[in-house]
DNA sequence: CTGTTAGCGCATTCAT
DNA sequence: ATGAATGCGCTAACAG
């Protein structure tokens, strides 16, 4: 199969090229109906398809949007990037894509990539929000996903971190947990805005001002002081019972791990809850409560509201916004 | 900042543009040392970087390649896409993404749609390897991945199944399994062939010759039946202790929602194994032993083949080849 | 309503 | 060693 070119059809339909052109772009208003029916047949039996890279040359305007994610790996992100495809493909869209592999360095090279590229939009799950990169991109053609910056220069879809987990965390309270025995445990903060906002929202709720309630791990190293900590927490208990919130799957995975070196079992001898909802989740026994998002609406949310402005032509310089979606509360007996 | 194209640089430095072309595709020795020092200077000041677009338009050949993959959300197929990533980046081509959802009929979509943008390459994660859509594709630009079609007319990157389930299992007859109280379970069979050469492995390790053996699962509706058929298995068993084979980790997951149900415990009332290793199997108690795929460079393998073809310009019509990347066994005490 | 023409940014002969 | 000219497939004025 030999590629068509416009002009093939031009010349087969007994027209020229502008037309065919036009009629490629909708604009039958310049044509009669009597060629643009006869193109219609043309183009179905010859089944053309007109050259988006000669297109995209033309216009400079390729109809594809680059995403950088921060690490394809992380089952949140897949989704992310499953409800991205998925809207892009409604709208006539193309994704490059782009993996940071959580490593900041290489998220500037993506950008980089992607802006020369050439792309016509850009969505990025970044790893690193205050990355000095982001500063050279304009807020008319890109959107931030899940993490925001502190500044917000960029519209940046988030979940609604903060009330999430103050609500999740309220209703531990009323089942009995006092303050002085919920814990929250996490990645260091390093000034993720996830991570930050959770925690927030978890000191809102207990109502502890102090850093005496965060416990913090990492996927390096062993869990041998993680899990000593643990230790000391629930053998000083205040009340009945300790009730640990843990900001992610993997580092509820941690608190797993450490629980079965230490014998504990959850909902007896402590609680558990934690933000993300995971299928395994549901499966181990008892399941985990936890905080359900809706990770395939925030990539088709980012790119509603990017794709409405790459094709709003009159209003440009946006005013960044802080988009929330919503999330979702799973009760499932851990606690 | 506005964007700069091979005629500025030639205006810079005082020469033409095809002589920065030529600079641009590494003909030095189509210039001076001069000029050629000139323009490095030129276009490290300037940032310049040339369009792609253009390029493509060009030459017909834009160092991008697309990618569909079954499913997106599938961690082994994260994994694949990462390795694809990589790989890619270190040669330099670009990825477009795409992903079926599990939809035969969107995986058509996709194809089409990336052959029609022009990319150099295709890899393929396929949700029906059979589908008549791959026959319209040359093996000259195209490897499968993950799964293969009974006829293989296209280059294709898959794991061990056989041989890696056939040792399994192997394994667990020497630990004292007997083959009549060893069953496979798996989603329906449907041609798929990852789930064709696991069961093959499975009847090869036990002798088992005819289906009596095989349990199916699917993620829709209960598992009331299935849960009955474990039950049922157990009840008859000939020896101490059935053993389980999962044909992987969504699958494992039905089976111990089904001994939660049941309330049977592992490893002693029953033995599990499985494919696939996702993070949590070695986080619940006991830990699951089960058969590790190096999903990552199964992306990797797949770029590299690939690649190799679409440079290779002398010989072309490769003779399709069968390429597989070995597995690991991971024991965790689950039987 | 329809056709002509001049680019878009780059690669590639063919001259010089 | 270097440059002028032409074309890749399509769009966008501008004519007619």
């Amino acid at each position: 199969m030999e590629k068509l070119t416009i002009k093939d059809i031009a010349r087969l339909a007994d027209v020229s090229t502008a037309t065919v052109s036009n009629y490629l772009n909708g604009n039958y208003s310049r044509m009669s109906e009597k060629t643009r029916k006869r193109l219609e047949d043309m183009i179905r039996e010859t089944n053309y398809v007109p050259s988006s890279v000669a297109r995209g040359l033309a216009t400079n305007h390729n109809k594809t949007i680059g995403v950088s994610v921060a690490d394809i790996t992380n089952p949140f992100t897949s989704t992310v990037l499953s409800g991205i495809y998925d809207a892009c493909g409604k709208l006539g869209y193309t994704v490059v894509f782009t993996n940071a592999s959580s490593d900041s360095t290489r998220e500037i090279d993506n950008v980089n990539k992607l802006k020369h590229q050439e792309v016509s939009g850009l969505i990025i799950d970044p790893v690193d929000a205050e990355n000095a990169i982001f500063k050279t991109l304009s807020n008319d053609s890109t959107v931030m996903i899940d993490r925001q910056a502190a500044a917000v220069k960029i519209d940046s879809v988030v979940t609604d971190n903060y009330n999430a987990v103050n609500k999740f965390v309220g209703n531990m309270k009323k089942s009995g947990y006092i303050d002085e025995d919920l814990y929250f445990i996490s990645w260091p903060l390093r000034n993720v805005s996830t991570r930050l906002e959770r925690y927030r929202g978890f000191k809102t709720a207990t109502g502890i001002k102090d850093d005496s309630h965060l416990i913090l791990v990492d996927d390096s190293g062993d869990d041998q002081y993680f899990i000593s900590q643990i230790k000391q927490i629930v053998d000083r208990k205040r009340s009945g019972k300790v009730g640990f919130f843990t900001m992610n799957g993997r580092v509820l995975l941690h608190l797993l791990k450490a629980m079965q070196a230490l014998n504990y079992r959850y909902p007896d001898d402590v609680g558990i809850g934690s933000y993300e909802d995971l299928d395994w989740m549901e499966i181990i026994q008892p399941g985990i409560s936890c905080i359900h998002q809706d990770s395939f609406n925030l990539g088709v949310t980012a790119v509603n509201t990017l794709v409405r402005k790459l094709e709003d032509e009159k209003t440009k310089h946006f005013v960044p916004q802080l988009i929330e979606v919503p999330t979702m509360i799973k009760m499932r007996g851990s606690y």
